[in-house]
RNA sequence: GGGGUCUUAGCUCAGCUGGGAGAGCAUCUGCCUUACAAGCAGAGGGUCAUAGGUUCGAGCCCUAUAGGCCCCACCA
């Protein structure tokens, strides 16, 4: 005897048992083998600082989905996991630990600071992996690596070593970011510009050897301290005469130039602009082209440095503060204007960032942002959806060189070492024992380390062994599918498209597939500050991982922010409760003899749901193979609950329940093949349950995830039947219509009459009469060639091609039945005036595809005999 | 300033290559029908933002407008 199933769902029972049983027989596990095609997904790697939240379990819910997929298609699938050091972030978190254990980090030193970084990443490096494990999550743990573990920071050194050689990676002092709170440098795409209300304070500067002044406006008075230069646009008619001039920089008096350059907006503020190349991108541009010395006023925390004179020591706003006074008590403050303006800062702790030059590491984009332009062009890489495409292309048409020093300890340190004698960089991947230049055995390394994602741009070929060639590398790279959100296109795809291009000649994938952010359900960013978050594990406790994974999964399409609601939640535990229940009935119905049955035994019934099912393979396939997951998740869904649950296992009951029926094993062969379809093609989405559910029914321990995928099968195709069945319930649904229009409770049956010309039609009841009489509450099913025998004053329904009667002795209300029939009449009407409208339209008899009208035609025809009958009866009942 | 994207039922959103507007939730009416009340059956509800255009035919393609969101950008 089969297993009986529990009444409700829970799978607190199952999922933890069955992820331990998939993890021990190894079925995450990818190897290379010749004989099968590679299908791979590099995992993003999530930060050892991390912890699981929403969008961690979209992105690897949909990696996992497709990975399950061609897992079953019969790919060796690998799906590579993995773990990122996380620079800044882990660095910052570990300096708030020593804090509150009192300990500074500058005091403790780099060294002892690193075994804590360490320790920190064994104690919490874990926690996200096994987070994920709650999630179903197919990946090869096996195969689980760290963006700073041997092999990756080996291919890190190579690939900057391999960069500096071809010249693409040089040290220069350019003006960078600076987080004065994080004391680091930071790239550009980790600058976030926020509009804030601000101050345009219009000041006068002396023009030497006059009485005059000249005015010039900032939003940042402070930077006055370090101005080496005035300039005005060469064209501008007004400021001509200063040109060449100098003016007396107020509070510092210091004498410096005015200059004319184009960079000048003659239409904005007062059309002078002071010059501060040491703290502004642009002024340093204007400073290098008019080669003006470049004064650094401020301490890497943002205070005024000895520079500022009696400001030293100062923190920038409160400097600003005093100068604008000083400035006002000079009688030199023209004017406050408010003004807001975009203003930068990081993106991690939100403090303003300040412009700064310091000797950084930087990364030539110009060429190698070619390739990856051209990757995107000729299509060999594509974003899913498309217009992400657009966004990639922008950022690198206009890129700017990638500074990639940081002013940290945690994380892949530059290979760089210079000589404490002469002063010669040497850069290579290990120390040299001498200088090759003086011969001096002492070097030292340079003290910064790389940003975090110069490493995770390596990732889809570190991971597979790279620089080594490796036998995983040459079967699994380049990967296919790249799962990830819009917010890190910049930071990590464009980076890992370049670098692959360089290093291996290859794009790392060939599709980028796009998914927005999970929002609460006001739609506002989930973040820990708004307390507004929602723990994907706590959903997993409360409704199990297939519900969390539907509900992400289901009415989103790709790119998309979507909205989290407990309520989604509960409708995919529904739809898990519901699956779980068909299939108890089903497994409450077999018997031991599992008999094979042949297709010609099956009635309309079975080969209507067969033929339906095996439809629903052809285009779920077509769906997933188009990364339409969220309509491929949809139609598995309509199909179970309402073609197979609805309809097809109502049908099916009185033949089982019926101890003489012959057609029993045919239902029962049919149930069981066309759930267990279905739970092949859900299981991509819902493993534990389908899994469950599989091996119950099969009395197997051997997976559904290595089943085979449904194909669509020739001779599963049943267009006839399908057309009977879609009769008998266009018969069933107008019954039931009647009946609840007339308040006739289920209870109380009656005799239906089919009426049909058509023998075919006739026939179709006949055979169908046992399911059909269950379905639409009937006593007693009478198909007949015409009305004889039936009472006028009984109800109908029209439908295509007949007419069914119940007569209710008792319940007879005349006037609500032809109310019923006038509606009916109307909408008729409608529809042919449609039909008939597209069909009198010569010009649509003349372009539209022949096709097209025909299938109008076979409509009209329809609707105008259906039309005919409900007039009929019209006529009979007044 | 540039670019993207959205505007569809009361709410949240789907809608593939143009060919009779869909789902979930909510609402209303009946049902404890021996898989499931986390359920079953039925119903109501939409000038698909607005205005033009292309087309035999537009929610879908093109143009403009309005509003929302996002990204990029060196107007000090």
């Amino acid at each position: 005897m089969k297993k009986e199933l529990e009444k409700t769902y829970d799978p607190q029972q199952i999922e933890g048992r069955l992820y331990e049983k998939w993890l021990n027989r190894k079925y995450f596990a990818a190897k290379a083998d010749k004989k099968k095609k590679p299908f791979t997904i590099v995992m993003p790697p999530p930060n050892i600082t991390g912890q699981l939240h929403m969008g961690h379990a979209l992105d690897n819910t949909m990696q996992d989905i497709l990975i399950r997929y061609k897992r079953m298609q019969g790919y060796e699938a690998l799906w590579q996991p993995g773990t990122d050091h996380a620079s800044i972030a882990t660095e910052v978190k570990i300096t708030e630990k020593l804090k509150a254990e009192g300990i500074d980090k500058a005091e403790l030193g780099r060294e002892k600071f690193l075994e804590r970084a360490w320790e920190w990443r064994k104690e919490y490096g874990g926690r996200i992996v096994s987070q994920l494990h709650k999630m179903g999550s197919s990946a090869d743990w096996d195969r689980e690596r760290f963006t700073m573990d041997e092999g990756c920071s080996k291919a890190v050194m190579e690939v900057f070593v391999k960069l500096y050689e071809k010249g693409y990676i040089y040290k220069g002092s350019r003006i960078i970011n600076w987080c004065p709170v994080c004391q680091t440098s930071i790239s550009d795409a980790e600058v976030e510009h926020q509009e804030q209300d601000g101050h345009f304070w219009h000041i006068n500067y002396p023009i030497a050897g006059t009485g005059e002044f000249v005015e010039i406006a900032t939003t940042r008075p402070e930077t006055m301290l370090g101005d080496t230069a005035v300039a005005v646009h060469p064209d501008d008619k007004r400021y001509q005469h200063l040109i060449g001039k100098t003016v007396i920089l107020p509070i510092v008096s210091r004498e410096i130039p005015v200059v004319a350059d184009e960079y000048v907006d003659m239409e904005f503020g007062t059309g002078v602009v002071k010059i501060t190349p040491a703290h502004d991108p642009n002024d340093f541009e204007v400073g290098k082209r008019h080669d003006l010395p470049i004064i650094n006023v401020m301490n890497d925390d943002a205070t005024i440095n000895e520079n500022g004179g009696e400001y030293a020591g100062m923190d920038r706003y409160e400097a600003r503060k005093k100068i604008v006074a000083k400035l006002e008590e000079l009688g030199l403050l023209v004017k406050v204007e408010p003004h807001s303006h975009n203003v930068g800062t990081h993106d991690r702790c939100k403090t303003t960032v300040e412009p700064m030059v310091k000797p950084q590491w930087f990364v030539r984009m110009d060429e190698m942002a070619k390739p990856a332009i051209e990757a995107l062009k000729s299509g060999r890489l594509k974003f899913v959806p498309e217009s992400f495409g657009k966004t990639y292309l922008h950022w690198l048409e206009s890129i700017r060189d990638w500074c990639i020093s940081r002013q940290l300890w945690w994380g892949h340190r530059i290979p760089a070492y210079y000589c404490d004698q002469c002063g010669e960089t040497v850069v290579a991947k290990e120390m040299p024992e001498k200088c090759p230049k003086c011969g001096c055995a002492h070097l030292t390394q340079d003290e910064d380390t790389l940003d975090t994602w110069f490493s995770s741009a390596l990732w889809p070929f570190s991971t597979l062994g790279w620089p080594e060639q490796t036998e995983d590398l040459d079967y699994f790279y380049p990967t296919d599918v790249l799962v990830t959100g819009y917010d890190i296109i910049f930071f990590w795809v464009i980076r890992m498209v370049f670098s692959g291009l360089e290093q291996t000649g290859k794009e790392p994938f060939h599709t980028v597939l796009i998914h927005g952010l999970v929002r609460d359900s006001q739609g506002r960013k989930m973040s820990k500050s708004l307390g507004n978050g929602i723990d994907p594990l706590e959903v997993i406790d409360k409704y199990g991982a297939d519900a969390l994974r539907m509900t992400l999964m289901t009415g989103n399409a790709p790119g998309n922010d979507m909205r989290f609601y407990w309520e989604r939640v509960e409708a995919s535990r529904n739809f898990a409760n519901k699956v779980w229940n068909a299939s108890r009935f089903i497994m409450m119905n077999m018997n031991d003899t599992d008999e094979p049955v042949n297709l010609d035994a099956l009635i309309d019934a079975d080969r209507w749901i067969l033929s339906k099912g095996n439809r629903l393979a052809k285009d779920v396939t077509e769906n997933m193979d188009k990364y339409e997951l969220g309509i491929a998740l949809q139609k598995v869904y309509d199909f179970i609950w309402e073609e197979f649950c609805d309809w097809y296992i109502e049908m099916v009951k009185p033949r089982l329940y019926s101890d003489t029926d012959e057609t029993k094993a045919a239902a029962l062969w049919t149930l069981k093949t066309v759930l267990i379809q279905s739970l092949k093609l859900l299981h991509p989405f819902m493993p534990f349950i389908t899994e469950e559910i599989f091996c119950n029914l099969q009395e197997t321990e051997e997976s559904i995830m290595i089943s085979r995928w449904p194909e669509y099968k020739e001779e599963w195709d049943f267009a006839a039947e399908e057309t009977a069945i879609e009769t008998i319930k266009e018969a069933v649904r107008g019954i039931r219509n009647v009946r609840s229009s007339m308040n006739v409770p289920p209870s109380k049956k009656a005799t239906v009459y089919v009426v049909s010309e058509k023998q075919e039609i006739r026939k179709i009841f006949e055979d169908g009469k046992l399911f059909f009489g269950a379905l639409g509450y009937a006593g007693e099913v009478l198909v007949q060639e015409n009305r004889e025998g039936i009472a006028d004053d009984a109800v109908s329904a029209v439908i295509s091609d007949a007419v069914i009667y119940m007569p209710f002795a008792e319940l007879v209300d005349i006037s609500k039945e032809i109310e019923r029939l006038e509606k009916e009449e109307q909408r008729l009407e409608k529809e042919l005036a449609r039909v008939n409208g597209m069909l009198n339209n010569e010009k649509f008899i003349s372009k539209a595809p022949e096709a097209k009208i025909k299938e109008e035609k076979e409509k009209q025809a329809k609707y105008a005999q259906m039309m005919e009958q409900v007039k009929e009866r019209l006529g009979q009942l007044r």
